[in-house]
DNA sequence: TTAACTGGTATACTCAATGATACTGGTTAC
DNA sequence: GTAACCAGTATCATTGAGTATACCAGTTAA
């Protein structure tokens, strides 16, 4: 069986343009660790801003990886839960964390 | 042992900014590809421009993610090496195709 | 001799993603 | 009454990543 590298590079760059711009990864990962309240995710992810997380879950929204949830107490409240789809980027997302872990051992090894 | 989330998200946020643009996977992919002259990379990665490619190869050179070789015969070839630190990244790509690859067949079986 | 390959550089431009800042309307605690 | 929380929206400014296009010097093949 061949490796087909045009359809591998395929995956991939449809994988990356899913991933899409800076803040898609950050907000999925504190979604699965769990936070659910707008403003716990803000805080969970320094320097996002109240625009950018917004955004960043309106589009999630759109594309199923999020469900927004309004419950009708007073205050309103507001849950933002990751959907199982939104949770298939676990593996990515851990590889990820590794990665930057060992490159950090790595940097101050040689430093 | 606890998990340390700011830790993780440091680290994930590390490496995402190590994977930078648009064209860093794409790359890395196709030097551990095998691929190594210049028009060679160029061609494997539809879309790609000789600028953004000289770029991209110049930084990769100056991160130690790989190594450029030039041989002096005639007319003057050049091989582009990925370094073993650039491998480190196999992981990631490996499960950014598997995403890539799952997400196609769930559009297709939802179309 | 003309075209097509090699390995790039130079210049100009554009636009979409991000950042900064302020504001809203309602609620709760001191 | 005022400060701080909730869940955001609105507007404007910026910037750099990426695109488009042309070009260079040298070599090889028809």
């Amino acid at each position: 069986m061949k490796r087909d590298q045009a359809e591998e590079l395929k995956s991939l760059q449809d994988t990356l343009y899913f991933i899409g711009g800076k803040w898609r990864i950050p907000v999925i990962n504190s979604l699965c660790n769990g936070n659910r309240r707008f403003r716990e995710i803000e805080r969970s992810i320094p320097g996002i801003t109240t625009r950018m997380l917004s955004k960043e879950l309106k589009e999630m929204e759109m594309n199923k990886l999020v469900k927004r949830t309004v419950y009708d107490d007073t205050p309103v409240s507001v849950e933002y839960e990751p959907t199982e789809y939104c949770r298939t980027f676990g593996n990515i997302i851990m590889e990820m964390i590794n990665w930057g872990r060992d490159h950090r051992k790595f940097i101050q090894k040689n430093k």
